[in-house]
DNA sequence: CAAATTTCAGATAAACTACTCTTAATACAA
DNA sequence: TTGTATTAAGAGTAGTTTATCTGAAATTTG
C-alpha cells in the first residue's frame, strides 16, 4: 500500500469530519465508530493532525476534534503529510535512497512523471469536495468491518451486522 | 512505499539480468553483490521469481539464474505480480476492502484514473528497455549502502566506501 | 568417488507496523 | 466540590516484514 493504515485512518476521519453540515467538535469516540476504526488508535492518529494544526481539539464533555480550518483550506495531501510525512510524493517507486535526476535508475523518467500527478491530484483534492461527494448516495467511507477481535468475530458469525457502519 | 522492499530487490535484479550483454546463468550472490542486497535475502526473493516462471535456475558451479523468456517479453508488471500479488494493481489508495464502483469512497474516480495509467506503464516497461537504460551513462541500479549491520557501519564511518557499487 | 559451488528449504532473530491498554490531564455539569 | 466525559501520552502486545543463519540437495570439476 503507498498510505500507511495511519495516514488511511486519518483521511476517512477528515473527510468524515469535512461532511458533517457544520464543522463542530465531534468526539473521536464517534468517529472510531462510525468508521469502524479502533478508537485508541484513531486517537493516535488524530492527535498527529492536531500537532500539525489541520485539527483542533477540546477536552472534556462535549469536546472533541474539529477541522482548524474551512474545508476548502485543507487539501487530501496536507492530510497525508501529516501523518506519513511529505516523502510519500518525493519518493519514488524502488525507495533507494539518495535518488535523483543525476544519478537515476532505469525507470525515473517515468515514474516522476506519474507521481507529480498524484502529488497534484492529492494537493488539489480539497477535504470539501471529498466531504461534499461522502454525502452523496452510494458512497462510503467506513471500513467495511474493522479491525477484527474475538468477540466481534463471534458477533459476525452470529449474524449481528454491525449497524454503526455508515 | 508502493512496493514491499522484497519486490524492489526483485526488479532490481530482473533488470541487472536484463542489462547483461547476455542471458546467461548468474550466481545469486553475484547479483547480491553488484546490488548490495543481502545474499540470502535475495535468493528467497529470486526463488518467488524462479516458481513463477520468470527465471530459471540451476544448481551447481557456474549455476545461477537467468530469465526464462527474452527479456523483451518479461514486463515490470510481471515482476512484480509474482513478489507482491496482482493485488498492487487493483487495491486502491486506502486499501479498504470489498471496494468497487457500486460503493465506492469519495475518491474512486481520480484514483482509479490514477492506477490505471500506473498499471499500463508497469505492463508495457519490459525487461530489455530497462536492461538498455541501465546500461547508459549515469544510471544507476544498485543500492547506496545496502543493508547496514554493525560492521559495515564502523567500516563507513572509518572511510572505506563499499567499492561493489555498480 | 570426493570436493567445491550453487540453489533450495526451513529455522531463527531483529525491526517495524498495527493495535491495545493504562494512566494522566482537562473541562464541563450537577 | 465531585463525578464524568473527553483528549493526551505513553507503555505494552501481537503480527508481519525483513534479514540472517544453517543444513540439505543438486551439479560440476578433478
Ligand atoms: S532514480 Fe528515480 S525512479 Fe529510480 S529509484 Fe531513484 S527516484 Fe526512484
Ligand atoms: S472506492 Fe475506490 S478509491 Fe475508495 S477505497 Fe475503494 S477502491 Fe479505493
Amino acid at each position: 500500500m503507498l498510505l500507511s493504515k495511519s495516514c488511511v485512518y486519518g483521511v476517512q476521519a477528515a473527510i468524515y469530519m469535512a461532511s458533517l453540515p457544520r464543522n463542530e467538535y465531534v468526539s473521536i469516540q464517534e468517529i472510531a465508530g462510525k468508521l469502524n476504526i479502533s478508537f485508541h488508535f484513531l486517537t493516535k492518529v488524530l492527535q498527529n493532525l492536531t500537532q500539525a494544526g489541520l485539527l483542533v481539539s477540546y477536552r472534556g464533555p462535549n469536546g472533541g476534534v474539529a477541522l482548524a480550518r474551512h474545508s476548502s483550506a485543507i487539501s487530501l495531501a496536507d492530510v497525508i503529510d501529516s501523518i506519513d510525512g511529505s516523502d510519500v510524493f518525493k519518493e519514488c517507486l524502488f525507495g533507494l535512497p539518495g535518488c535523483g535526476v543525476a544519478d537515476p535508475c532505469p525507470a525515473h523518467e517515468h515514474w516522476t512523471t506519474m507521481r507529480s500527478r498524484l502529488h497534484h491530484l492529492c494537493s488539489t483534492l480539497t477535504l470539501e469536495e471529498l466531504g461534499k461527494r461522502a454525502n452523496q448516495l452510494n458512497v462510503r467511507l467506513a471500513n467495511a468491518h474493522g479491525p477484527m477481535n474475538p468477540a466481534k468475530l463471534l458477533a459476525t458469525m452470529n449474524g449481528n451486522v454491525d449497524a454503526t457502519a455508515v
